[in-house]
DNA sequence: GACTATACGGAACGTAAGCTCCGTTTGTCA
DNA sequence: TGACAAACGGAGCTTACGTTCCGTATAGTC
């Protein structure tokens, strides 16, 4: 449901920009299953999965994959970019909520559930690889802006401190979905997501002004 | 001064322990040599440098390095096992200090700041490979020991919230590290560790409950 | 100084992964 | 139904990296 934007990142489905002839049907539908096969096989094996097992999970040869998109980086980015997109989504979505405090960290929490079915998406916001930043960026501009608003409306209702950016709170969640993402290692997420959401809190009086 | 440890993980230094001869002289001095190139190259690019790499840092051939160490792991755990000892000896010389709430926090501030100069630490810790956790779990159990020892008297003193463990601290931390690997992207550490040290403090009254 | 076990160096091997090339197949249009 | 551009498939090329092998050098000993 979420990830159908991914498999629109592209819509050259009927016809090239350029006015030349639209894509014979068969190259619409193996691009579809490229795309849906690299979703699901990205998402439970993390980026370093080898092309050749995502054409196999397609059913179709690795040309085909490379005829559709030039570079596994360039597949990978098509996917990722219907992933974030997803979640900005949903992070506007509960700006208007009556208690954007429970908002805000619901969404937190509902990110880290994301990563945790989804292991590429986090590996790849915090910075796996360089160049897919630059593809990537306006999208992930696009998500903090979005969480940005979320925690703005928080912070007005009172709920998140005042002294904390977005990119600190996706720092944080991003952080525990790594720490979260070892599946027997450590401890459950809920535990670590418990100390980081009371420290976004505000602070009551004496418990503030310690931290660094 | 800390990489001392590291340097005597495996004391052969001067006699093979079934009683046969000692090490020559050059083959010391090089075991020495590669121990450190590799400590300052995993350091600073993490555990995926090349061999080769390792090998000309310390002006020795491949086959030298290989014949000190059996593999790129071993080599790699030595040196973790050395910077787990040292990390887990600064957690036990913090313990009597006259202020443990303090002394606890200053801990894991010096954990993050040593982390991002060891950008192989954290990766590790955290778990990297699989393997490798066999021969360090020992000395990755020992540091844990010592965390918990640090927490508790932090606990004791009320300076911490009693419902986290050692391994959420380290968790906690070791996802901070991380988020704070990628050099220009994102919000400092020391904003991230505001949070995270004010959501270990004991909640105060109205702060409570809401982690889950 | 000569002798030998020990150790060295780095070319070469094996493997894995991304990607390309080209002979074959197939959708489309008339 | 025939022709042809478009698309397919997967063998194989390239590169990168861990590891091995073996001819050469040398520390230690008499």
């Amino acid at each position: 449901m979420e990830q159908k934007s991914a498999t629109e990142v592209a819509p050259e489905g009927g016809r090239c920009e350029d006015g030349s002839r639209p894509q014979r049907a068969d190259a619409q539908r193996n691009r579809a299953r490229v795309l849906e096969a690299a979703e699901s096989v990205f998402a439970a094996e993390g980026i370093s999965v080898p092309v050749d097992l995502i054409a196999e999970k397609a059913g179709v040869g690795v040309g085909t994959l490379y005829r559709h998109f030039p570079t596994k980086e360039k597949l990978f980015e098509a996917i990722l970019v219907g992933r974030i997109v997803d979640i900005a989504a949903d992070a506007r979505a509960r700006i208007d909520s009556a208690d954007p405090g429970a908002a805000f960290f619901a969404f937190l929490e509902h990110l880290v559930e994301e990563s945790r079915l989804k292991r590429d998406l986090i590996q790849a916001l915090l910075g796996a690889g360089v160049e897919i930043e630059l593809a990537v960026g306006a999208s992930k501009r696009d998500l903090e802006a979005a969480v940005a608003d979320l925690l703005h409306v928080a912070q007005r209702a009172g709920a998140v401190r005042a002294d904390v950016s977005s990119a600190v709170v996706l720092s944080l969640v991003g952080a525990t979905c790594i720490a979260a993402d070892r599946p027997s290692t450590g401890p459950a997420p809920q535990e670590l997501l418990t100390v980081i959401f009371d420290g976004l809190r505000p602070p009551t009086a004496e418990k503030s002004g310690r931290g660094a």
